[in-house]
This record gives C-alpha cells, sequence and structure tokens, in this order.
DNA sequence: CAGTGAGCGAGCTTCCGCTTGACTT
C-alpha cells in the first residue's frame, strides 16, 4: 500500500503527476468540487451567519467514498488542488468530508505540471489557508443568494423557469444594450478619395488615398474636377523602420478568441477539443487565465526555435497578464513537447493543436522588422495631399510561424485596403502621373454584434466569469430564450462611385450588401424584457462593475483584512431588501408596447410578450369583437418592428390553391412561414416570399417533403398506420405516439414486428428517463 | 414546434465554479 495519497483536481494531471512520483505515492483524483450547497432553499441560514449546508451530490458519491478509503490507509495525505480560490476550497472541502486529521494532512501547491515543481512543492508543504477558503465561501454564497432570489422574483413577474445571476444577467445586458446601439445608429455617407499613381516606368503603378474625405457628392465631383489638369508631384517622402512583437501564448480565452477567428469554431467546441488533446497528454491544462510559461517550457521552446529556425529566431520573453480577475493558478495553454509540430487526431484535434502550438512556439520568437515608407503626394490644383503607404519586411522574426488575426478581419472592410503594399522606388520631388482617381461612397458602420468569443473577451475585460464558465454561460443564456446565435441576411444598398479617368468624370451606382451576419448574438425579446426589468429593480447587480467590486472584497477576505460574514451582512440586507419591495411593488413585465391604429379597423396595434411568445394583437380585450392576433416572425421584436410590418403579420393565412382535392393554405408561425395541406405542415424555404407563393410552388415544396419522408421510413404495419419505423441521424428508430424509441443492437429495423415495435415502446415508457451526467442538456 | 393568447393552481424552475463522461432523433 501506498504510503502517501496525493490528490488533484484532475485525473489526467494525477497520472503525469503519478509518473513524476516514486511507487511511494498514489495519486488521485477529485474530479473538481466534491461538495456542493444542498439544492433546497435552506442551503443558507442568513439569520446565523450564513451557516451553509453542504452535500456531495450524487455523482461524487463514489469518488468520495474511494478517496476516504485511500486516506484511512495512507501515512500522509497530500492535498494538491489548484492555488486559487476555489482550489483552496476544494482541499478544505476534502479534508472535512474526508475526515482528514490535522497530522497526517499537507496542502502543497504548484503552477506546472513539472517534476521539478512537484518535487519543490513536496518539500515545501503548508497548512490550508482558510482566509482563502473563507473567500471561497463569500462567492459562493453570494453567488446563491444573487441567484436564488432574483430568480424567483422573475418567475413571478416574468415568466416561469428564468433565471438571473451575477454573471449571465450582464452577459445578457451587454447583448441587449449593444443591438439598440446598433437599431439607434445613423449611418453617415462620405466619400474617400483613392488614386492609382504611375510613375511613368512600365508597371510601376502604386495607390495612394486622399488625407480627407467629402461629405458630400457635390464637394467630390468639384474635387474630381480640379484634378483634372493637375499635376501631380511627391512632397515628402519618410522610410523608418517599424516592428511587430508576437503575441503572449493562449489563455482559455484567447485561445476561443483566435479559434473562433481562425478555425470558425464555437466556444463550446474549442474546449471539447482542448480537452481532448488535454487528456491524451498533448497540451497543457486548457482552462486557465494565466499567459506564464514554466521554465522547462521555455528551455524546451528555446531548443526547439534554435533547431528549427535558427537562434536569431529565438527571443526569450515572459508575459504579464493584463486581465484583473486572473488567479494565475496554471500555466498558459502550450503544447507539453515543442518538438511536436503536429500531431495524430482528427481535423480538428489537428488544427488547434497546430494553433496552440504556433502561438506559443511564436510568443518565444523574435520580433518581425519592417521598414514602411510614407510618400505625401501633391496636387497642384488643390491643397490636400495623397497618402501612400507601402511596407517592406526586413525580417520575419516570429511571422515566420504565426499571425495573430483580430476582430475586424472578419468583416469585409473596403475602407481598409491601405497599408502593407510595395511601392516602387520614388523620389522627393519626382513627378508622377494620375492613372485614375475614383471618389467612393462609403458608410460609417454601427458597433459590431458580438459573438460568442467577442462576448468572452467582454466578459474577461470586465472581470466576469472564469476560465471553466465562459462555454457554459453562453448555453445558459441561450438556453433560458434571452439570445439567440444566427445568420441575418443582409440588405443590399446603393453607392457611387466617380472617377476620373483619361480626363473624363464618369458616374455608376453599385450595389453591396450591407448588414449580414454569421453565427452573431442576438437578444430575444423575452431578454430584453428580464434585462430592463434587472436594470430597474436590480441595478447593482447588473452594473458592468460589481462582479470587479465584490472582487475586490474577496480580495480583502483572501488576505485576512475582512470578515467574510460582515462583507456578506452588507451586501445582503439591502439586496434582500429591495427583493422584497419588488416582490411587492413591481408590476408584470410583459414588455407592451403600443404601435398605433389599424387604418383598416381604426383599432389599436399593441406587442407583447405572451405565453407563446411575442405577438401582436389588433384591438382591445374589452371590445365588442374579439382582437386578433399574430405571432412575430423569428428576427422580429417587440421594440423594433413597425406597424406596416406588423399589420402584414395579418395578411396570412391565406390560400393559394388546392392539391389532392385539399386546400393548401400558407401562414407564418413563430417559427417562419408554412403550407398547411391536409392538417400537416411544409415549412417554406427560405427563398420563398410567403406572400407570394403560387399553387406550382406550393405543390412543389408539398412533393419535395414527402420525398424526403418516404427516404427515411424503414416500415409501417397495418395495425396501426401511425406507428414508424424510421431512419434518423443516429441509425434507426421507432415513432411510436409522441415518443421515439431507439432500437437496441442486434434487431434488424426492417423486420421488426408491430408487436416486438409495441414492446419496445411499452418497454421505453415504463423506464424511466435516464438523467445524462450532471452537464446534460436541458431543455430550454 | 406551427392553428392559440381565459383562469385556476400544485409543483417545479433558479446561481457560479471545479471536474468528466453519458447522452442525443
Amino acid at each position: 500500500m501506498a504510503k502517501n495519497l496525493l490528490i488533484v483536481e484532475s485525473p489526467a494531471k494525477a497520472k503525469t503527476i503519478e509518473g513524476y512520483l516514486g511507487k511511494d505515492f498514489m495519486v488521485k483524483s477529485s474530479y473538481g468540487h466534491i461538495r456542493d450547497l444542498v439544492k433546497t432553499d435552506d442551503a443558507i441560514d442568513v439569520l446565523n451567519n450564513f451557516t451553509q449546508k453542504y452535500e456531495v451530490p450524487a455523482d461524487k458519491k463514489a469518488v468520495v467514498s474511494e478517496l476516504k478509503k485511500l486516506a484511512k490507509e495512507a501515512d500522509v495525505v497530500w492535498l494538491a488542488s489548484d492555488e486559487d480560490r476555489e482550489g483552496e476550497a476544494i482541499s478544505w472541502h476534502l479534508f472535512e468530508t474526508l475526515g482528514l486529521k490535522e497530522d497526517k494532512t499537507k496542502r502543497i501547491v504548484f503552477h506546472e505540471i513539472t517534476k521539478p515543481a512537484i518535487l519543490r512543492a513536496i518539500d515545501n508543504p503548508r497548512k490550508i489557508d482558510y482566509n482563502l477558503v473563507n473567500a471561497q465561501q463569500a462567492r459562493r454564497v453570494l453567488d446563491r443568494l444573487v441567484g436564488f432570489e432574483l430568480s424567483p422574483v422573475l418567475w413571478k413577474k416574468v415568466k416561469p423557469s428564468l433565471s438571473a445571476g451575477r454573471v449571465q444577467s450582464v452577459a445578457v445586458r451587454l447583448i441587449v444594450e449593444r443591438e439598440r446601439e446598433i437599431n439607434k445608429f445613423k449611418t453617415t455617407a462620405a466619400y474617400k478619395v483613392v488614386a492609382i499613381f504611375s510613375t511613368g516606368k512600365q508597371k510601376e503603378l502604386f495607390r495612394a488615398d486622399l488625407s480627407e474625405r467629402f461629405d458630400t457628392e457635390a464637394e467630390a465631383t468639384e474635387f474630381l474636377q480640379a484634378c483634372k489638369n493637375a499635376a501631380y508631384k511627391i512632397e515628402s517622402l519618410e522610410t523608418r523602420p517599424a516592428k511587430r512583437s508576437p503575441a503572449p501564448p493562449f489563455t482559455t480565452s484567447t485561445l476561443q478568441q483566435e479559434a473562433s477567428r481562425k478555425l470558425g469554431f464555437s466556444v463550446s467546441r474549442t474546449m471539447t477539443v482542448a480537452q481532448k488533446l488535454y487528456e491524451s497528454g498533448k497540451i497543457t491544462y486548457m482552462r486557465t487565465d494565466s499567459v506564464n510559461l514554466s521554465e522547462t517550457a521555455l528551455d524546451a521552446a528555446s531548443n526547439e526555435i534554435n533547431k528549427a529556425y535558427g537562434n536569431q529566431y529565438h527571443q526569450l520573453r515572459k508575459f504579464k497578464t493584463k486581465s484583473a480577475g486572473a488567479q494565475e493558478a496554471h500555466e498558459a495553454i502550450r503544447p507539453t513537447y515543442f518538438d511536436q509540430h503536429s500531431i495524430e487526431g482528427d481535423n480538428s484535434e489537428k488544427r488547434l493543436y497546430e494553433l496552440i502550438w504556433k502561438r506559443a512556439i511564436a510568443s518565444q520568437m523574435s520580433e518581425a522588422r519592417f521598414e514602411k515608407t510614407t510618400a505625401k503626394i501633391g496636387i497642384s490644383t488643390r491643397a490636400e495631399q495623397f497618402i501612400a503607404n507601402g511596407e517592406v519586411m526586413k525580417f520575419d522574426g516570429f511571422l515566420k510561424v504565426y499571425i495573430e488575426s483580430t476582430d475586424e478581419d472578419q468583416d469585409v472592410n473596403l475602407d481598409d485596403e491601405s497599408g502593407n503594399a510595395i511601392l516602387p522606388p520614388l523620389s522627393k520631388g519626382q513627378d508622377l502621373k494620375a492613372q485614375e482617381i475614383t471618389a467612393t461612397e462609403r458608410f460609417s458602420r454601427p458597433p459590431a454584434r458580438y459573438t460568442e468569443a467577442s462576448l468572452v473577451k467582454k466578459l474577461e475585460e470586465l472581470g466576469i466569469g472564469r476560465p471553466s464558465t465562459y462555454a457554459p454561460t453562453i448555453s445558459t443564456v441561450q438556453n433560458r430564450g434571452y439570445v439567440v446565435k444566427e445568420d441575418r441576411e443582409g440588405k443590399s444598398r446603393t453607392y457611387c462611385v466617380f472617377s476620373l479617368k483619361n480626363g473624363e468624370i464618369n458616374k455608376d451606382t453599385k450595389t453591396e450588401i450591407t448588414g449580414a451576419e454569421k453565427a452573431k448574438l442576438f437578444p430575444t425579446d423575452i431578454g430584453a424584457v428580464v434585462n430592463d426589468f434587472l436594470i430597474q429593480y436590480f441595478k447593482g447587480i447588473v452594473d458592468y462593475h460589481f462582479t470587479a467590486n465584490v472582487e475586490k472584497e474577496f480580495d480583502e477576505i483572501a488576505h485576512g483584512l475582512k470578515e467574510w460574514t460582515e462583507m456578506l451582512k452588507s451586501f445582503y440586507s439591502p439586496f434582500h431588501q429591495e427583493v422584497e419591495n419588488t416582490i411587492q411593488t413591481a408590476e408584470k413585465a410583459r414588455g407592451e408596447r403600443d404601435l398605433g391604429i389599424d387604418p383598416a379597423s381604426g383599432k389599436k396595434v399593441s406587442v407583447r410578450i405572451g405565453r407563446f411568445g411575442p405577438f401582436v394583437q389588433i384591438g382591445e380585450a374589452d371590445d365588442e369583437e374579439k382582437p386578433r392576433y399574430a405571432s412575430l416572425r423569428s428576427g422580429q421584436m417587440i421594440e423594433t418592428i413597425s406597424l406596416e410590418d406588423a399589420l402584414e403579420l395579418f395578411n396570412l393565412p391565406k390560400k393559394v390553391g388546392a392539391f389532392e382535392d385539399k386546400d393548401m393554405t400558407v401562414a407564418i408561425g413563430r417559427f417562419g412561414p408554412y403550407i398547411r395541406h391536409n392538417s400537416a405542415f411544409y415549412s417554406l424555404p427560405k427563398d420563398v416570399d410567403p406572400h407570394s407563393v403560387t399553387e406550382e410552388q406550393a405543390i412543389e415544396i408539398i412533393k419535395n417533403k414527402r420525398i424526403k419522408d418516404a427516404e427515411k421510413l424503414i416500415k409501417t404495419f397495418d395495425e396501426d398506420p401511425a406507428v414508424k419505423v424510421l431512419n434518423g441521424r443516429w441509425g434507426p428508430y421507432i415513432e411510436y405516439g409522441k415518443q421515439n424509441v431507439k432500437i437496441p443492437k442486434g434487431k434488424e429495423a426492417k423486420d421488426l414486428t408491430f408487436e416486438e415495435v409495441k414492446a419496445l415502446a411499452e418497454a421505453a415508457e415504463k423506464e424511466p428517463k435516464k438523467k445524462g451526467g450532471r452537464f446534460a442538456k436541458k431543455k430550454g
């Protein structure tokens, strides 16, 4: 039996460390926290110094009983959870739950999983830091109090099953407020002028931008007129060195951002793939806020750079974290072995690994050096100048392996073509010819909608959330129906281009698509209503700085400067009072908005949230004639829908013809337009306008749907035609009434008899639905 | 899913932060 039991949080980490230590050590994992507050409302006794009731959740019982047994047999138990607030609390919970003895327990910490770091830690054990534990308890209790007192207020005043919390409610607020900024944004147009100059020599053409823009068409054309007979001359020429340095190695948040931009991964996909890489020993821990690399890693990176690129490419760098809330219990995310430039695995694993490898290697490489040239070109007839920028790379440095992208790279930005071109040899005073000068109408752009990754970036800047919660938070706000991730089609708009060529000015009108969005976060009506409600009644909680402020107090607790129960008391009593007041005084929030009067009937038109989502109502409940209702379509919101668009929703359902002796009607449901035929539903393809569907189109759509359904169908039964055996995404299944039943292995779907199908369905109904893990998806 | 939108009311929902597999129509 091992004399020493060492407990870490992650099983993959346990395996690695066991390899570093001798057979005297058994290394086990707690799988994160082993206890949590009970799920009920009596988890915290607020009248009695916030005394907490903890329990070991069902899925942790086995871990705890195994650890308990091993701890009893060991001479010394080493608590080696992470060195941060949560890690310290895990050690304390282990100490309490496993019934450890003070004199047989040692607390150790390390920030990197390397042999010297582990051995050093074992040589320097300490005691559990109860100040840090108290800071964690304050954090945990505050989050529970906020979440479990606010959410029920929403159930009463808005809608059941909603939720609010310190983190999620701010995430929703960011998205709601960004959407409103976009809605109220006023686009302005200006003319941007670009010239193509030639030196006179063959093929020596380059581009230069005018230093100013023109607000009106008249000013732009006046400028081009003046250019007709102008002479151009280089008035100044400046060349200066420039350099660019590599970014630090990845943290969770920067990995999520870069994987989103470069690989198109969602935040959760990045984490799933990274988890696989971590478990197979290819990268270090993937939930980290640290940009630090271990000495071992710095050496390995240095060796690899010298070997692969030469030592002029190596530059030792130590990065400091910029994010305020960082706890830095781990290293930055880096490859375990720098000499592995790529790995075996599936495609996404390979790509993510390469991204991590490149970023980590580049962070230890020398800067890239450039020579930047700026030429200012005078116009004989005008005061403005054209400016040409050129850039020549003198030494590639870290750019040999890695170019960091930015959010702006994703947007199509026609204004941003300037910069890095190569200029021909130029000299001061040189005369130039203008081949072509164009003045193009360009529009100002509203702030960008959040992507999952840019929301994570913003949350991290505000110090809200932790590496382990960024991905789950994004799921939560979507599962609650506060936010949707969607593509939206853009609108086309026209713009003018004036060009001066061969002494003539031509006007051209072009069209472009604007406002198209891909995988962006949009608020829903319920998200907006909940947000406004929280801002009205709980301004302090949804304040962008609330987390940062309480974090300061948690830090004081951690340093022994503040009593954790005192901190909670001064927070809780005014907060609880607000909760009580709100329950007493607040009206039910339905997000109602009046749109005006329906010209056809003279009745009031309003929009609000109902049981089935947002809808328009014409007329009022106490009118003699009943009000008429229609659901809003996806993409329409209460706060932005126009009277015209709202009335348009009532032009349907509409008969479009008949097929097989039954009428076909087109209508718009919550999930978009559809055709109803013989009590069946057929969704309209996205490119078909529901208001102008023809009979032929409708028949075509119905036929296509039937063909697709027939392809899925394996068999039906004479005994009950509603029962079907179908081919699904994960193999064959039975559709029996409202439930779908999986077909057990070893059964051929096409050989099933009706009796067998019935038996399977009934067995499935009796069997209580297996619950997934603690993280199984819940229905939204 | 989609057509609806009254009202009653039992019983339920909910937080953030550590961790992995189990699970999916």
